[in-house]
RNA sequence: GGCCCCGUCGUCCAGCGGCCUAGGACGCCGGCCUUUCAAGCCGGUAACGCGGGUUCGAAUCCCGUCGGGGCUACCA
């Protein structure tokens, strides 16, 4: 089988998790059969388009992994793959449907329409049922064009035939020709609807199959018919579940908080929302939940795609997440983290705080959920003095705090040896002494050094502080104990 | 209103007539571990929308019903 799929984003706005997941879909297909994956930019909505978006678009699917074998940047055999740079051919396209009696042009005003639709409402027929050809000869039409009217071009459905194709997801699939409405192929101002340039650019590029959103499931006769107009094959359809928000609707395109880039802001791994976005709708098989992209490529099929939306659960990616950050590369989450450090304190690290941030690190890597949280575990350890978080603050320092705390510096200070052994020595025997445990005694410390009841452990906390800064911290935390007792 | 799609735990997925007293994952609850928060481990909670058929036997097939969703534009 010769595979080649595409995905034609319109580039509207910022790329959307849905679009993402019909492009990894089609990814999965095409590198599974071996077959080539294109890029395409559907622009026929000039008005709409813009180019931020799809910069933004082509960034998304790069920063996913998801490469594309032509189109958009990386050329191909069709020449270009946006379809603003192809609107002769599409009026081409349409003229030559006219000429042949496959289409027409239609003057009437919107309002005549709308008042058609109405009728056919009222009367419990398809709103589009009573749009059909209203006769006239060609030539007329010509004149009228000619002479300055505008008119749009519709198809002439044969209302008589119906239409039947095999969805790879949802079987077979059967229209009758009196449901499909004489469509709109090209607007007054010449330009191409989604409909016609997407079939013929369908056509001209080859595409094997087309998947996609189920919301265009109910379209997809208009593109058989213009595909068989076009004197061409009908392609391949899969019509993939769409995806919900938790309330159950298809998930916001409009405000950019469904994007790709709000997920990467947020610090999701690409490989994360790759495991995460392919369970939408499928699975590699009945238990196994997280995988690589190569296993996903072996087993991945239109056949085995779910035919129910699927809400997507930021919960459940969140998880992932955390499951792939606690799988990273050491290295690659020290770089990670030495980037998100420095954003976070404004300033570069030393050689010296570097290794100190390397030993910390793999106490963070386990606890963390987001590469967003690393800075706030370990920022402690590079500011001169602590933010002390007014809630954990609050929640720790009671009544037996001030005695922990004198007691711990009495212990440490003259402490030679300040490895994270020798100090779990010393403050364990400082519990012991004051008949304090572990949480009333060693958390007010945590807090003194850290700021807050969340952080890495303590003993190596301290150790990775530093004898003087910590000695210095439990002394300022004691001092605002002492200053405001409550 | 019309056409179309879909209906298994709260959510995602498995189930393709007997292996199902329905399996896995997230979440939630409880326990263990423990200096916090996590992580990890163990255990638990929870679903075949409903009604009819077909069949020796149905989550699986058929019909109806109810529910959800999509489309119904000179948007895609």
């Amino acid at each position: 089988m010769n595979v080649r799929v595409r995905i034609a984003p319109s580039p509207t706005g910022l790329l959307h998790i849905g679009n993402a997941r019909s492009a990894l879909f089609n990814w999965l297909f095409a590198r599974h059969h071996g077959g080539v994956f294109i890029l395409r930019i559907d622009d026929t909505d000039q008005a709409r388009s813009e180019r931020q978006y799809e910069d933004d678009i082509l960034s998304g699917f790069s920063w996913l992994g998801l490469d594309w074998d032509e189109g958009i940047e990386v050329g191909g055999l069709h020449g270009s793959y946006r379809q603003s740079d192809r609107l002769d051919r599409y009026r081409s396209v349409a003229t030559d449907l006219v000429e042949r009696g496959l289409a027409y042009y239609d003057f009437r005003s919107s309002e005549e329409l709308d008042r058609l639709r109405t009728t056919a409402q009222k009367s419990g027929r398809a709103p589009a049922a009573l749009i059909r050809n209203p006769g006239g000869s060609l030539d007329e039409a010509r004149r009228r064009i000619d002479s300055g009217e505008k008119a749009v071009v519709r198809m002439d459905i044969d209302v008589s035939k119906s239409i039947e194709f095999v969805d790879l997801v949802r079987g077979e699939m059967r229209f009758e020709g009196d449901a499909v409405d004489d469509f709109v192929v090209l607007r007054s101002d010449g330009s191409p609807t989604y409909h016609l340039a997407s079939s013929v650019d369908d056509v001209d590029y080859e595409i094997s199959h087309v998947a996609r959103g189920e919301d265009l499931l109910s379209s997809t006769p208009k593109h058989i018919i213009l595909t068989e107009a076009m004197g061409a094959a009908p392609r391949t359809y899969a019509h993939l579940p769409l995806l919900f928000g938790p309330d159950g609707k298809k998930l916001s395109k409009r405000h950019g908080d469904n994007s790709v880039k709000a997920y990467r802001e947020q610090g999701f791994l690409p490989d994360a929302l790759f495991n995460y976005m392919s369970l939408l709708g499928w699975s590699l098989d009945a238990d196994t939940t997280i995988f690589t992209r190569d296993e996903a490529v072996a087993a991945f099929d239109f056949g085995d795609v779910s035919k129910n939306p699927a809400v997507f659960d930021t919960e459940k990616l969140s998880w992932m997440n955390g499951m792939y950050l606690r799988a990273m590369d050491p290295a690659e989450f020290e770089a990670q983290a030495v980037s998100a450090v420095e954003d976070d304190v404004g300033r570069d690290l030393e050689g010296d705080e570097r290794a100190v941030l390397a030993e910390m690190l793999p106490l963070v890597q386990e606890r963390v959920k987001f590469t967003s949280e690393i800075a706030g575990q370990v920022r402690f350890l590079f500011v001169g003095e602590v933010d002390y978080d007014e809630r954990s603050w609050n929640k720790t320092m009671k009544a037996d705090a001030p005695r922990a705390l004198a007691a711990s510096i009495d212990g440490l200070q003259d402490l030679g040896d300040w490895s994270i052994s020798a100090i779990e020595r010393v403050l364990r025997a400082m519990l012991e002494a004051e008949d304090l445990n572990a949480r009333k005694g060693l958390q007010p410390i945590r807090v003194a050094i850290t700021g807050s009841n969340v952080s890495p452990p303590l003993f190596e906390s301290l150790a990775a502080l530093g004898a003087e800064q910590s000695i210095g911290r439990l002394r300022a935390a004691l001092d605002r104990l002492d200053a405001d007792p409550d």
